[in-house]
RNA sequence: GGCGGUAUCGUCUAGAGGCCUAGGACGUGGCCCUCUCAAGGCCAAAACACGGGUUCGAAUCCCGUUACCGCUACCA
């Protein structure tokens, strides 16, 4: 029986990093799953300083494993909650003599042994007796300290694995000689590396964002949770995009764990994130838009297929729709202005032709409006751009879109005309 | 300082003695396609921290050095 358990500090954010432990937690126990092992995956919030934590932050903990689909079988638990078992463990190595009264507080009585475990994902790591020392564990107001309550609790919940970051391997030690003098069988642990930033650094606020709420809203979860899993393991292949969660669960192992830190990549995060919009495709991506203005539309799959290839973000998904629904207004940016006053008229005649000849077609389709703007070109001595970007950059604002063509065939025959007419218009009266 | 951990392209990584003139991906640069590119196709530059061993042979094993990170609380 496989138990295993993510135990944050709520402190008002869900770290990425704290996320990306929480991860490999559950990946691990849903891997043993897939292969018929019973396992649990418990959420158990270390609010041993009660000043600080409050219902608040534990939701934020919630809704960040919530977004990744991170479910758990039991909890939240709270170590709060364990204090009268934390008090009574530590009366009782007082009154076996493994601890002792220090000033009010309880000190544990280190055991000067070699202390050795085999980390599941360094190895044997050994710490020598002599370089341990003494320590609280319950102090003068008799609460207890984290690396004594960790343990009462691990205990208590029949803890098997015990997966965390590194900053905790100076801990084991302690913790270890603590399940010995508990007289219990300890875990088995494994330290996942850190994440750290562009400079090198543990990731922290000045990094930017660090929170996983700060990626909700413009990143899939599934793609988020594809990049932090590929963050510190890999299947041991070539294999990057994971769009279904299952393929991850079946190849995960902690065999396939980095053991140093890595970097936060946020660029390979975007790239990663189109894949998976891509894949998902419109009528995956609308709900996730939130965007009722939008969805309502008839055609809102077919504008939405038409802006997924250029978009990395779900941002990009949404303005790019709203535009070309007409939901939000043309805002020509720098290069789309740079275009147009470089030749004004050029700009304005290109417009003018297309308008002309597309209000006398009925065949709205991509592959006829194509040979309709050739044509229009042609019979113009233009180039077939002289005529394109004109219409790209009236419609989008930008130089940069779908082919224009397909532009039009996505925004529909009337709204085109009449915005192209506004932009003629516009054109003109300067 | 002490203890512990880590060390492959700028970044994420493959690699568990010969398959490595070190592979993939992001990013970067170039070319092609072309009405545009942030799409698609092709190509390129780009790494085994250093020094000793062990071995017929080392990115892979051992030792040392260096660098970086973490812990060193009556924080978690």
């Amino acid at each position: 029986m496989i138990r295993v358990r993510f135990a944050p500090s709520p402190t008002g954010s869900l770290h990425v990093g704290g996320a990306r432990t929480a991860l490999f937690n559950w990946l691990f126990v849903q891997h043993a799953r897939r292969r018929d092992q019973p396992a649990t995956f418990i959420l158990r919030i270390e609010d041993t300083d009660k000043a600080r934590s409050t219902d608040a932050f534990t939701q934020v903990i919630l809704d960040g494993m919530a977004w990744l689909g991170l479910t758990f079988d039991e909890g939240p638990f709270f170590q709060g909650a364990g204090l009268a078992r934390h008090q009574a463990d530590a009366d009782r190595l007082v009154a076996e003599g493994k601890a002792y009264l220090d000033e009010g507080a309880v000190r544990f009585r280190i055991a000067h042994e070699d202390v050795t475990w085999n980390d599941a994902v360094h190895g044997p790591i050994s710490f020598h007796g002599k370089d341990l020392e003494d320590f609280i564990i319950l102090r003068a107001d008799r609460t207890p300290v984290y690396n004594f309550a960790v343990v009462s609790d691990d205990v208590e919940m029949r803890i098997t694995h015990v997966f965390r970051g590194d900053d905790h391997i100076s801990n084991t030690p302690k913790q270890i000689l603590l399940y010995r003098a508990l007289g219990k069988a300890e875990p088995v642990f494994g330290h996942v590396p850190m994440i750290h930033g562009a400079d090198g650094k543990k990731l922290s606020k000045r990094h930017g964002a660090t929170a996983v709420g700060d990626y909700q809203g413009r990143f899939l979860p599934e793609a988020m949770v594809n990049f932090l899993a590929l963050m510190g393991w890999s299947p041991g292949h070539d294999r990057e995009l994971f769009f279904d969660v299952a393929e991850m669960i079946d190849a995960f192992d902690f065999d396939g764990l980095q053991r140093k830190p890595a970097v936060f990549d946020e660029k390979k995060l975007e790239w990663m994130n189109g894949e998976h919009l891509k894949h998902k495709g419109a009528a995956g991506v609308l709900p996730v838009l939130d965007d009722p203005a939008l969805t309502a539309l008839p055609n809102a799959a077919a504008i939405v297929n038409a802006v997924l290839p250029r978009s990395k973000t779900i941002g990009d998904v949404r303005s790019q729709a709203r535009l070309r629904a007409g939901l939000d207004p043309v805002t020509p940016d720098e290069k789309a202005l740079a275009y147009v006053a470089k030749d004004p008229e050029g700009y304005r005649k290109g417009l003018q032709l297309t308008v002309d000849s597309l209000q006398q077609t009925a065949d709205w389709s991509a592959s006829n409006l194509e040979a309709l703007l050739r044509s229009v070109a042609d019979a113009n001595g233009l180039k077939a751009g002289q005529v394109m970007q004109p219409v790209r950059i009236a419609l989008t604002g930008s130089t940069v879109s779908e082919p224009v063509n397909e532009l039009l065939a996505v925004i529909g025959k009337d709204a085109a005309l009449e915005r192209l007419g506004a932009a003629v218009a516009g054109s003109a009266a300067r």
